[in-house]
DNA sequence: ATACCTTTGAAGCCT
DNA sequence: AGGCTTCAAAGGTAT
């Protein structure tokens, strides 16, 4: 086991709050504890990983006691999510959700959905809500105890869900809320569900308020789900579904979430027996499930194409066409993606989910261990769930499903679209950088307008289109600590939990996508390593303001002449790291 | 219509 | 065992 500790008692896990704009000093004070630290942190996040797994398996074993038998409809992770982002919503417009026990959390936006709850007046119009939440998992004092309490039935009863732990105790994931009006009404919470649960303070049963009356898998009409989603918890953004159904709404149900899970363990998803199109006989799709006719496999029923064929034995044919497609569960980063990926864009106005991506992979790496933590014990639940769900399955199964285009005829190291993304995710930097040296008069905004445009007029694609400032400016940092203070000051990597998350790659390479020639087998620029494993770059720690971009990597055509801006952001980075100077401003485009 | 891009992490494959 | 590849989400962009 490794030992976080730096010194101070607290390290680790407590530092992610001061982190955004320290003195030089600080951050140089970090930088070196970084190091030492980073060494740690895979360990780290084993060791988060077996605490949140020893904290949840006896959890979990509570809950599979509690689950006497597995719920022959498990429903969607999705529909669980829309349920819980609705109840989110509910909750917080009527004013029963407090401030978190957990100051790290995220903060959830959700966005002005129009959903059809929202229509029907059960949620507030307001636009767009930060909804604070608390660790579900970390923090759930006789949560099963909660859930059990309640009621005989089934499905929205699991016990095993994460409790949000709402402010009356209210559990903020429970509400019952239908999520897709393929099947049930807009705002009309299933009657079957439970009419009463205790509350989980007093222990007195009570009328549960709406939004409380469906934990996971709810959604059956007839039947609940076995199984609690994990994530269930997490707001889905503007009816994203954790495991996306393509709009075609073939909405597959899976073979198993109609078994036992119990039963089902020996069984593969797709040795099962499943209705066509992989319908649910709930008519409720899982979302992992996706229809391969609608996963962009151009192989229907009839036509498999022959990468699916590829590993598959010569017998099972017919039944792979039939097969529905499992998406994998997603990992911890995934899980935070979806989360952010609306804030986010919200603040930046970014659109490209590209440049999202850079942005939120850097957030996540300043992410405190904590609340990096929580969203691997998630992701472990989740694949904890999967494995019940879909016991014979593989992720070998998806391989070669998705059909990929090589990508070796991009002889070229720096596209010109790479180097956009990069510079917007530089430009956020570079603000965090004023913001650290105290140079109010530029504004993010500016820079990023100002560069942008010289970049994007001088680049051949139309690359990201970078806001209408307006929105930008009007996006302050998050109370968290928004994109623009992303770059993790060597606190909040120190702090990063995830040891491979953390050491991956990208703290030490802001700007990897200027550097990354091709895909993932691209040499670290600082380096010199192939990066196309996690684990390679894992001896490298360097504060994620870390360096000088690569300039010999961007494009000459984005190295247009210096406005101002550039010239006081560059002149900002180099103060920074003087020993590497940016050459930016000076190198002329030949 | 669909692959690409981009991120991290998990899992599978390959040597 | 270690390194590499694939896929998971997302949505604008490119082909």
């Amino acid at each position: 086991m490794p030992q976080l500790n730096g010194g101070g008692g607290d390290d680790l896990g407590a530092n992610d709050e001061m982190i955004s704009f320290k003195d030089e000093g600080e951050q140089e004070e970090k930088i070196s504890e970084n190091v030492s630290a980073e060494r740690d942190l895979d360990d780290l996040k084993s060791s988060l990983v077996n605490e949140s797994e020893n904290n949840s398996s006896s959890s979990d074993s509570e809950q599979a006691e509690r689950r006497p038998q597995p719920r022959p409809d498990l429903d969607s992770y999705e529909k669980t999510r829309d349920y819980f982002s609705e109840a989110y919503r509910r909750q917080q417009d009527g004013g029963f959700f407090k401030s978190p026990h957990y100051p790290g959390y995220p903060f959830f936006m959700i966005p002005d959905l129009t959903n059809p709850y929202l229509s029907n007046g059960a949620l507030s119009p307001s636009a767009r809500t930060y909804l604070q939440m608390k660790w579900p998992l970390l923090d759930v004092p006789g949560a099963a105890g909660l859930k059990d309490a309640r009621s005989p039935t089934p499905g929205h009863l699991s016990n095993k869900v994460p409790v949000v732990q709402h402010a009356h105790h209210v559990h903020p994931l429970t509400p019952l809320i239908t999520y897709s009006n393929e099947h049930f009404s807009p705002g009309t919470p299933p009657s079957h569900l439970s009419p009463e649960i205790l509350d989980p303070k007093t222990g007195i049963p009570r009328t549960p308020h709406p939004s409380e009356l469906s934990p996971y898998y709810p959604l059956s009409p007839g039947a609940v789900g076995q199984i609690p989603h994990p994530l269930g918890w997490l707001v889905p953004q503007q009816g994203q579904h954790m495991y996306s159904i393509p709009p075609g709404g073939f909405r597959h149900p899976y073979p198993t979430l109609a078994m036992n899970a119990s039963m089902s363990s020996r069984f593969s998803p797709h040795m099962m027996p499943h209705h066509p199109h992989g319908m649910h006989q709930t008519g409720i799709p899982h979302p992992a499930i996706v229809s391969p006719a609608i996963k962009q496999e151009p192989n229907t029923h009839d036509h498999m194409s022959p990468s699916m064929h590829s590993k598959s034995p010569g017998p099972a044919k017919k039944e792979e066409d039939k097969k529905p497609h499992i998406k994998k569960p997603l990992n911890a980063f995934m899980l935070y993606m979806k989360e952010m990926r609306a804030k986010v864009v919200a603040e930046c106005t970014l659109k490209e989910s590209a440049a999202i991506n850079q942005i939120l992979g850097r957030r996540w790496h300043s992410l405190s261990r904590e609340e990096q933590a929580k969203y691997y014990e998630l992701a472990r639940k989740e694949r904890q769930l999967h494995s019940q769900l879909y016991p014979g399955w593989s992720a070998r199964d998806n391989y070669g499903k998705r059909k990929k285009r090589k990508r070796d005829n991009k002889p070229d190291s720096t596209p010109e679209g790479k180097g956009s993304f990069s510079l917007s995710v530089l430009l956020l930097d570079l603000s965090s950088l004023f913001r650290a040296e105290r140079t109010p008069s530029i504004g993010l905004c500016e820079i990023v307008l100002l560069a942008t445009l010289d970049f994007s007029i001088s680049n051949k694609k139309q690359c990201v289109q970078y806001l209408p400032s307006e929105k930008m400016c009007d996006s302050p940092a998050s109370s968290h600590g928004s994109m623009l203070d992303s770059p993790a000051t060597p606190s909040a990597a120190l702090a990063s939990p995830a040891a491979p998350a953390a050491t991956h790659s990208e703290q030490a390479q802001p700007l990897s996508l200027t550097t990354k020639p091709e895909g993932r087998l691209h040499h670290h620029f600082l380096t010199g390593k192939p990066s196309g494993s996690a684990s390679s770059l894992s001896s490298h720690s360097t504060p994620i303001l870390s360096r000088p971009i690569p300039f010999s990597s961007l494009h000459h055509s984005m190295l247009s002449p210096p406005s101002p801006f550039h010239q006081a952001a560059l002149h900002s980075h180099h103060a920074l790291f003087q020993s590497q100077p940016l050459s930016l401003v000076t190198k002329s485009s030949d």
